[in-house]
DNA sequence: TTTAAATTTCAGACATTACTGAAATTTCGA
DNA sequence: TCGAAATTTCAGTAATGTCTGAAATTTAAA
């Protein structure tokens, strides 16, 4: 960075990038610290990443330990240097897909546990029975739409690039399939 | 509900519900009444929610607005009686949507226009167009999927259904696709 | 209108989370 | 093994967010 001084236009980045933490569960310090590596370009030592937020020292560690539980930055060290630096992924498919996973585990996950023990409950009462039901359903999109990111995730860029851009395009090539594939087995139906 | 209390099993999905709204960008009053809502198979009006989780009123009448703002109940009313009902949508598939839309909304736009803005700029630096380069690519990989859910939310939850049991065997229709219209246009390409 | 029920607002109490500086611990070259 | 640099921990404090009860406002039946 130029005179070791953030541009107006980091500046903005950053800051919305705080601002923004809040809605994406994680806090201030941490978007800044993640903005700020994203953006700056190369890796970052603790000391620097202080320097240039305003941070304490300890905020910082901090924020990087749960960007490291997020796995959004990588660790690495300089030759010569004992400190550590720290970069994000260097793809930004990589980060999306972290990004994704995660926020299924943190999210996603606890929920479906929850349920699935719920569920395999003896029903207590009619009510239950009824609640049972609703619980299932729910247990059932959760399900359905989780597995299907692990296996969207698998993708390459390329194929998911190709895939988003079909949009709703992609009805047409499934009403082509089930015209060639009558009553043939079919990842589609149920079993 | 039987003799107007929840059952346990009602309990702890409600509880559960509480404890992730934090991880969901809502707060444990708004995700127990929700949940209760869901869970409970019918209209609920302000004073019945109180009682049923302890609440004082204006809680819960803080917590509904708040519902509504995610547009995640609806509002309804009884005859011969003045108080406002809510009930959830009926359709998971509804309530699973609007989610999406919603979170598209609070956490993606604001970030996709800062980014718009600031792209719009001329660089002031060399270091200024790097970051710009950085901000494009981030902007870019965010519009492609936030159109991506706009589209794909169009379809029908039969259709999405498919779509998802198919997981990741769409690359093979993708694959198919492609043999078969070589030199042809395609919404795959850029522009 | 009037009036009472229903709902909302809001200031302040309470609770949770974020941040700092000092001290403790770890790391690694000498 | 020692010692200085680097990092982490943690208690205390600052800042945010949540919840309540009382008062204000809105609503609709009479």
């Amino acid at each position: 960075m130029e005179n070791n001084v953030l541009s107006p236009l980091m500046q903005r980045f950053i800051s919305h990038f705080g601002e923004m933490g809040s809605r994406w569960g994680i806090n201030r310090t941490v978007g800044q610290i993640y903005a700020l590596l994203y953006i700056c370009g190369r890796a970052l030592n603790a000391d620097e990443i202080a320097e240039y937020l305003s941070f304490s020292r300890s905020n910082v560690s901090m924020g990087l330990k749960e960007l490291q539980s997020w796995r959004l930055v990588k660790l690495l060290h300089k030759p010569g240097d004992r400190r550590e630096y720290f970069e994000p992924p260097g793809d930004i498919w990589d980060i999306f897909k972290v990004l994704l996973e995660e926020r299924r585990r943190r999210e996603i996950e606890p929920t479906l546990s929850m349920l699935r023990d719920a569920l395999l409950e003896a029903p207590g009462s009619r009510d239950d029975k009824e609640v049972q039901k609703r619980m299932r359903e729910m247990y059932e999109l959760i399900e359905l739409s989780s597995s299907w990111f692990d296996d969207v995730q698998r993708l390459s860029p390329e194929t998911l690039v190709s895939l988003m851009k079909m949009g709703s395009k992609v009805k047409k090539l499934l009403d082509v399939r089930d015209k060639f594939r009558v009553g043939g087995s079919s990842s589609n139906e149920k079993e």
